[in-house]
DNA sequence: AAATATTTTTAGGCTTGTCTAAAAATATGT
DNA sequence: ACATATTTTTAGACAAGCCTAAAAATATTT
């Protein structure tokens, strides 16, 4: 139905928007899909003229409920992908993204619905990322940074807020996995460092950077 | 490494030199790929630049070692995924195929090593056709057509000549699967059909045209 | 051997998606 | 308000992969 190229540009600008960007510009867009700024008006031209997005020269872009649909299933099949790679073929959850950016542009129906099924409807991919449904419902996640919890809450690891690969190595070195329980027994206003108490009564430091990056959500 | 269309071509030329044609010709190549010669042409300039395959003006192609083991290995990927789709996803055979079509375009040495794996290191697809080993070897299998097969041998339905949607639902219809067992009961000389002896007694009769795409092997 | 038919290649052109360089529009600073 | 900087668009070009029409080579008839 659409090209690689197009779902690659319909998923990007979905994700700008999502990410509180109101009109998405030309500048944005390019440097994600490490591209030039001309290609990407040249594109958006023609992603205007098939109603995936409405433009307006100079003005920036907005998906159309069409264009919304086909980035939201490209995220879904992405997701679903990363889910089969993590829970059946045992890949790490830093190895899964890049073989998912492959098959997320796999055209079939139905077979998304058949591996939907086979991986028993799946609610989160291994980033704790949600899976949007077959109609195109998110459900957002009510996940907080690890940053911004509170004290003597107990906190569930929940996803991450940075998807790198070197990011997601290091939560693996630390051994922090989604579900790991901790509590935030101490706050540092000066580096931002926060210390938890993991099971066990172990106890762990996290720097400001990585802090950040760590989504829980209070059990 | 190689695109979708390169693999394509070589899978194409691959499949024309097992069948037995010494060195294949620019419009067989044309047919089979739902293209026209001077497009054949144009490719198989830039396939001998890259030393894929060996090419003589008006003398048709050869593959060379290269250019047979990235065939190869689409073969595999192509086979792996179908196995997938029919005993993971609940595929029917008649299905499989033309998802695999695109699948087998998935460039990860680690995915398909892995999905090998996962199926239990399978050594033929739903139609019996088998599966490259990762050094690309083929085990060529010793079948034959059930046109061919004498009476009176236990034969067991093993595979495929005719791939096309039609034939395998067709034997859906008749309940003949891989592994079927039979004796043939009686061969027609006149119009070439064949009668058969299923397990419980059960008779069938095959015509000529439904014979010849059969490929048993004795038991 | 010559005529005819078929196959293959060439020539030129189209689409998709990309690029660089230059022009135009918008945003920012004083 | 005007000059400067930044962003966006346009113009023109290129590679991959495809096409049609014509030319060249090879194969088949007679
Ligand atoms: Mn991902
Ligand atoms: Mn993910
Ligand atoms: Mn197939
Ligand atoms: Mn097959």
């Amino acid at each position: 139905m659409y090209s690689y190229t197009e779902e690659n540009y319909l998923k990007t600008i979905y994700k700008l928007s999502e990410q509180g960007n109101e009109s998405i510009n030309t500048n944005s867009i390019a440097e994600v899909l490490q591209t030039k700024a001309a290609s990407v008006t040249d594109m958006i031209k023609k992603l205007a003229d098939k109603k995936l997005l409405n433009y307006e020269k100079y003005k920036g872009v907005a998906l159309t409920e069409r264009g919304r649909k086909v980035a939201v299933d490209t995220v879904r099949k992405h997701r679903l992908w990363e889910c089969f790679l993590y829970d059946k073929l045992k890949f790490g959850w830093d190895e899964v993204h890049e073989i998912a950016e492959q098959l997320e542009h796999i055209n079939s129906e139905l077979l998304t619905d058949k591996l939907d099924e086979f991986l028993d409807f799946p609610t989160h991919d291994p980033h704790g990322d949600p899976i949007p449904s077959k109609n195109g419902v998110i459900k957002k996640s009510n996940f907080i940074l690890l940053c911004d919890a509170k004290p003597n809450q107990t906190l569930v690891m929940s996803g991450v807020a940075d998807h790198t690969a070197v990011f997601l190595q290091h939560l693996n070195k630390i051994s922090v996995v989604l579900g790991t329980e901790m509590q935030i027994t101490e706050k540092n206003d000066y580096d931002g460092s926060i210390a938890v108490k993991l099971s066990g009564n172990k106890s762990m430091y996290f720097s400001k950077d990585v802090a950040k990056n760590i989504l829980v959500k209070v059990k």
